[in-house]
DNA sequence: ATATTTTTTTTGACTTGTCTAAAAATAATA
DNA sequence: TATTATTTTTAGACAAGTCAAAAAAAATAT
C-alpha cells in the first residue's frame, strides 16, 4: 500500500508532535506544524483513520497505529539517508539540506533507501546529529545533553541541535562549533543564563541562553 | 515559476512525440503515451496553454513553446543523471532504474541537479546510451546508427538503445551486449532479416530483426 | 459530394486536498 | 454551576486531475 505525499506528511507531523509532547496530537498542534487550516486537518484525520494509519477520537486528539508508526519511520529515515548523501557527497552545508530532504523522502521504493544506505556506509546519523533509524525501524540512542545543563568545569562534545533553523545553524558555522567540537564550561553567568566555553585551539565563546538550550553534547567524564 | 508533477509529465510526453513525428503531438498520441484518456489530455491541454508552456490549436495538435521545452529539457537532464547516480553510485542495473528515475526527476532545484552532475563527473550519456543535455539546455549529438542497417563486413560498437524495456535490456545481458560492445557483421539472412554478428572473444550471435532495429551503434571506418 | 469512420472536445461527475465561515463540543473561569 | 473562551468539527465551496459518455470536427471512403 502506497500513500499520498500529503498523508505522509501528515504521519510525519503526528509522529514528532506525540514524541515531543508525550501525548496524542492535538488538531491545532498539527495545524501549526503543517501551516495549514484546523479544517483541512480533521478532514485529513477522517481519511488517516480510515486507512487504520492512526487511531482517532474526535475532540481527543490523535496517535499513530502500528502501520502510520511504521510509515513514519521509513519517511524519516529516507530524510535523514538523502541529507547524509547531500551533505557527504554533494558537498552541501548542513542548513541548505533540509528543503531537497523533504522532497527526496517521498521517493518510493525500498531497494532505493536501502542501496543508498549501503552506499553511505550505514550511517546512524545525519548531518544534525540526529539517529537514522535502520530498515527494521530501530533507533540508535546515544547519551546526550544539552549544553545548558552542564556545570562550570564539564567537558562535552557537540553531538547534535534541538533547533534547526538556518539561522542557528549558520551561526554555530560562525562560531566554529560543528558537530564533534569539543567544549568545557569556563564560566556560567546566572544573570542571563549564558555560558563562557573553550572550544578547540583553547578559544574561548560567549554563549547564551538559547544557543546553549538548542545544543546536545555528550559529556566526557574528567 | 513552478509546475505540477502531472504538467511536467504532459510536457515530457509531448517533447518526446513531437521529437519522433517530427510534428505536433496529436491527442491521442500523448494519452497513449500518458495511459489516460484523450478527454484528461484535452483538459491538461487548455492549462498548458493558459501557462504558455504549449501552442495548442483545438483539433491541430500541440507544440511546446520556448519555455515548455526548457522545462521539458531539464526534465529529461534530470532523470538522465539520476540514473547515472542509480547505476554508477547505487550499482543498479540499467533495466531497473527507469520508475526511481521517473521519480527523482521531479525533485525541484537546480542547486541539486547540478551538484549531481558535477558529483557523477559530468556525464553526456545515462546508462542507456541516451544524451544528457547540460545546464543549458545543449545536447551532446553522437553520429549511431541501427544495426539493421549495417552491411555484411561492417563493425560497430553499441552506444544505446531504442527499446527501454526491462525485457529488451535483460535479453541484451544475458547476450552480453552492453554499452561499448564491439560487434562485427558476419552475414546477413534476407529472409528474417536476422544478423549473425560475431562480439568480443569471436563470440558468434544472431540477432532477430526486431533486436537489430533497437540497438544503435556507432560504426568504425575499417 | 455524401456517408462513414476516426479523432477530438465537451459535459457532467468523482477524488484529493485545500479553504472560510459557522456550529458544536470541550475546557477554563467566574 | 453557569458563563465564557478555546478547540474542534461540520458545511459548503473551490482547484487540480481524473474518467465515461455524448457531441462535434476532421479525415476517409464510397
Amino acid at each position: 500500500m502506497t500513500h499520498s505525499q500529503a498523508e505522509e506528511n501528515y504521519l510525519k507531523a503526528i509522529f514528532s508532535i506525540s514524541e515531543k509532547e508525550g501525548k496524542a496530537a492535538s488538531t491545532n498542534a498539527i495545524a501549526a506544524m503543517m501551516q495549514t487550516t484546523a479544517a483541512s486537518v480533521t478532514d485529513m484525520l477522517r481519511r488517516l483513520s480510515e486507512k487504520n494509519l492512526i487511531a482517532y477520537e474526535k475532540y481527543r486528539g490523535v496517535t499513530l497505529s502500528e502501520s502510520g508508526h511504521k510509515v513514519a519511520t521509513a519517511l524519516i529515515r529516507k530524510h535523514r539517508l538523502w541529507e547524509v548523501f547531500l551533505v557527504d557527497k554533494l558537498g552541501f552545508t548542513w542548513d541548505e539540506v533540509h528543503e531537497f530532504a523533504e522532497q527526496l523522502e517521498h521517493v518510493q521504493g525500498d531497494a532505493l533507501v536501502n542501496r543508498l544506505d549501503q552506499f553511505l556506509g550505514n550511517p546512524k546519523f545525519d548531518p544534525h546529529g540526529d539517529p537514522i533509524p535502520d530498515a527494521q525501524g530501530r533507533w540508535t540512542h546515544r547519551p546526550q545533553a544539552l549544553l545548558s545543563t552542564l556545570q562550570t568545569g564539564d567537558r562535552g562534545v557537540v553531538t547534535g541541535v534541538e533547533d534547526h533553523t538556518t539561522a542557528f545553524l549558520q551561526y554555530l558555522d560562525q562560531q566554529g562549533l560543528a558537530l564533534g567540537a569539543s567544549l568545557e564550561v569556563i564560566e556560567r553567568f546566572p544573570y542571563d543564563h549564558s555560558l563562557r566555553v573553550r572550544t578547540h585551539g583553547d578559544r574561548e565563546l560567549v554563549l547564551s541562553e538559547k544557543v546553549c538550550q538548542n545544543l546536545y553534547v555528550r559529556t566526557l567524564n574528567t
